[in-house]
DNA sequence: ATTCATTGCACCATCGATTGTGCAATTTTG
DNA sequence: CAAAATTGCACAATCGATGGTGCAATGAAT
């Protein structure tokens, strides 16, 4: 009953009820009261009336006064799809793990979009931002110059702010490569049947497809630039892509580089339009990894980028006072057909 | 150079440049210059300085002037998978068209850091709280009474606040049934080859399971209790659930009602240990809808809840002034095998 | 030429917490 | 027992924006 007032208690009602000053009250409560030299039964006396009084501290005062927040942000392109999603989970882990407040916020992979919301961060006072593959990174950047926060780019590099991303190139030969590898040496897959689709013109892309032609180079007799096929990231686009080569050729390649899980959707949705039978003998990579895609009826070979290490290697740099502005490379993992992996949500604990 | 400067500027920097006072450059920067009458020379000439030093309102001030925030929460129990990541990318598209500042947290179904995490966003004056599928959503009411929040529980309801669900008994009949006409009537599926898997004891699960049973006793011949395997929501618990089924019985039900995807990803754990020729005679329903599990090599039928309907009436009861303490019940949709839905991320642009 | 109404803005208290500084009371030292 | 050191805390300025109130200057009405 008492303890169900209106209004929120402040350092000032505890003030009065305790008989101490407002300064003594927070001393006491931000736990700075030793350095302070607060008597311990003071201390006590005041945490037993804040206990009480339900006291909680209005961060946006906190916030205010030292210009700090203790929120740590994640600024993804997009929540739905696996990639991110775990990325959220994984950032949000290792925020609150350092007793910090995660918020994580999407900005639809639009640049303006993007500098907007991070403005809106900063003037929360944000204290970190980690952006995940931004439009325009260094644009974020310029956004944040001066305000004194924490940058560091993830997924995408910039050239303002330190970056983690994964092996691009690596990942891209790998997974090429393994669909290669993944036909018989008696009906051999052509390098005109081998196109990649999907991705737009970003540093990830362009990675993957320097990756595609070298394997393809070194694996088989030629490379074409008509066997790649950006569609931006977008199931819809793909989706279109995959028709009209459909259109065209009437059949699909055998060998499907996909660029992102985003464009696989595209390829499951020119899937609703077709029997199983017409990808019997096709396989697929998609980079990205998503446990149901994994099983797909056709062999599907996936990228996993190893969201846990480019996270926990980004708050090393922000933990580090003047980090240099450098791209650091993580690498990524590839995951063969009918394999369902251990993600975030395993180490969340189980209650049932 | 000259706007490149350290600190962000402030009101009273502006009130010096400009002459005018900082109550007078506030308003004209805040919309309210009208109401105070300031001369539209006045402002145009604020409007240009803050424009020249790039000002941004510092959004602690004035939440903690005006104690609220425009910050607007979305509270999830995880992010990564398909049904809450599309909650959040609906959520953020709703909240930015009012013109306010979406931010996304999760607390990983617990309880204890459920009620913590909101005592953090109230403690940042958040303006508006919608709290999805929590473990204890009255306690959350209980940390935001008193505090002014707006308060809609999303998924799983509460007694305290207003609420907005599927209607899970409906879609566990429409799915329960899917699964038992999915047999051929040459060989129908028995009431003791259909079971469910996954869930633990919450309103969404409980309801489910009795339109599960209603559909049993309507159908078949009876039900039972060893049909239903509650695992909690964990990939972990629901594959070691299949794993116990197959060591007992040599294999598994013909008809799976899988009680949320990320039970399903149990499945494909089992899955991974066992060939797909096991999984010939085997319709599973899902509740849930994730397009890639749509296209597994057996036949899935999958329940979508109605995400954007959901949020859009957590909106409107948001917007009344006293909405009624009530649960709002939103029909969910039978998505039939091979099928690959839009999402709201058909709604984002693509620049390519 | 007064009086009154309107325009246009400045002043100041306020939101709640943080932090540098000062000082009485107590304890220690010589 | 006086001087010095330490303890324990109060005071007050401050962060940046908001909004109620007051007041001078100008124009309108009588």
């Amino acid at each position: 009953m008492e303890n169900r007032q209106k209004k929120k208690a402040t350092i000032y009602d505890l003030s009065v009820l305790s008989g101490s000053s407002p300064s003594t009250v927070s001393a006491v409560l931000n736990g700075t009261w030793q350095k302070r030299r607060i008597k311990e039964s003071t201390a006590k006396l005041i945490r037993g009336l804040a206990e009480e009084h339900q006291y909680t501290a209005n961060l946006q005062a906190r916030g205010l006064r030292s210009s700090r927040s203790g929120l740590v942000a994640l600024l993804l392109p997009v929540h739905d799809n696996r990639y991110f999603s775990s990325m959220a989970q994984t950032f949000e882990a290792h925020v609150r793990g350092r007793g910090q407040c995660p918020i994580v916020v999407s900005a639809c992979r639009d640049p303006e979009e993007e500098r907007q919301t991070v403005e809106q961060l900063i003037a929360y006072s944000i204290d970190e931002l980690i952006v995940a593959g931004a439009t325009d990174p260094d644009g974020v950047y310029e956004v944040c110059a001066g305000s004194g926060i924490k940058l560091v780019n993830i997924d995408l590099p910039g050239t303002k702010a330190p970056s983690v991303i994964s092996d691009n190139y690596q990942g891209g030969r790998l997974l090429t490569e393994a669909i290669v590898r993944h036909f018989n040496a008696d009906d051999p897959l052509q390098a005109d049947d081998l196109y990649l689709f999907g991705g737009r013109d970003d540093h990830a892309s362009r990675e993957r497809i320097r990756g595609f032609r070298a394997i393809k180079r070194e694996l088989m007799d030629g490379d074409a630039d008509r066997c790649i096929v950006p569609t931006g990231y977008s199931p819809r686009t793909a989706q279109t892509a995959f028709e009209q080569f459909y259109e065209r050729e009437g059949r699909l390649p055998r060998g499907l580089f996909v660029n992102s899980s985003i464009n696989f959707e595209g390829l499951l949705r020119f899937m609703a339009h077709h029997p199983n039978e017409m990808f019997a003998d096709i396989v697929v990579g998609c980079y990205d990894y998503d446990p149901f895609g994994s099983f797909l009826p056709f062999p599907v070979i996936m990228i996993r980028q190893d969201v846990d290490g480019m996270i926990t290697k980004a708050f090393d740099l922000m933990s580090e006072s003047r980090p240099a502005i450098r791209t650091h490379v993580v690498q990524p993992e590839l995951v063969p057909p009918r394999t369902a992996l251990q993600g975030p949500l395993d180490a969340i604990k189980d209650i049932e």
